[in-house]
DNA sequence: ACATCTCTACGAACTTCTTCGTATAGTCAA
DNA sequence: TTGACTATACGAAGAAGTTCGTAGAGATGT
């Protein structure tokens, strides 16, 4: 079983939003909060197909299914920007860095944030 | 013409990588670049798909046609970095930011352009 | 002219992703 | 039990992406 890890798809990704966000929900509660109640068997194939994928796990306890994310957040975010770093940065985070700062305005807050970051990675290597 | 703006696939941005490094160029060169070949009619062909997307503009004025990447490096990075924001991140970009940091070793070289960077912005906010 | 090589054009096969219709089964109330 | 409701399972269709084979035009050397 070469487990090859592939990223998540746009739809896939709008309902591991969901999960992240709400936690363990059946189908129907995705596809409430994703305002997509009319397509109930839609999400409902996706989510079984992301089970087969090991994107998500699946309480089958109940009638009826409780899924939940497979990974965190936070791991499926740096896989993604990985990707994107490898396919259009040349693998460097720094200069994706770099463009996300320039395309986007990040609040004061984020900044600070940022900042902050770097200035403890700073102390690092000065300590070195 | 409704031109609806997608994000290039995968096999579309491994060509505009060859396009941005070597600038104009031939079928045969962006094979060869590519490593690719034994795969000529298949670069054609995402080449000529690219051209009728309008990610590449074709030169056919030689018979050796030369083809370039319609958009730069640096707008197309753009797209992609604001495109995973609002798939992944809630449309952060600083969020985004955060993960590449840890996600990536970025250089130190790096580090210090982004360092400039943020300090150029706090540097403008404090002279509003 | 002829064979040969190189180029573009194009269609077909195949895969993946997304959506939807329908079949089937469990639950509940009367 | 029957009917209405709600759940999962599953197949199939359509769209998009990728690959490859083949046809045919243009160039080149003998």
């Amino acid at each position: 079983m070469t487990a090859a890890r592939r990223r998540p798809t746009d739809a896939e990704l709008a309902i591991l939003r969901v999960l992240w966000a709400q936690g363990p929900s059946t189908v129907r509660e995705v596809a409430e909060e994703m305002g997509r109640e009319g397509a109930y068997t839609t999400v409902l194939k996706l989510l079984q197909i992301m089970t087969d994928k090991g994107l998500v796990r699946r309480d089958e306890s109940a009638r009826k299914h409780v899924y939940r994310a497979a990974r965190s957040e936070r791991v499926t975010q740096r896989q993604l920007v990985r990707d994107l770093a490898d396919r259009a940065f040349g693998g460097s985070a720094g200069r994706l860095v770099m463009q996300a700062l320039a395309a986007k305005k990040a609040s004061p807050e984020e900044l600070a944030e940022i900042r902050a970051w770097l200035a403890e990675r700073e102390t690092k290597r000065e300590g070195t």
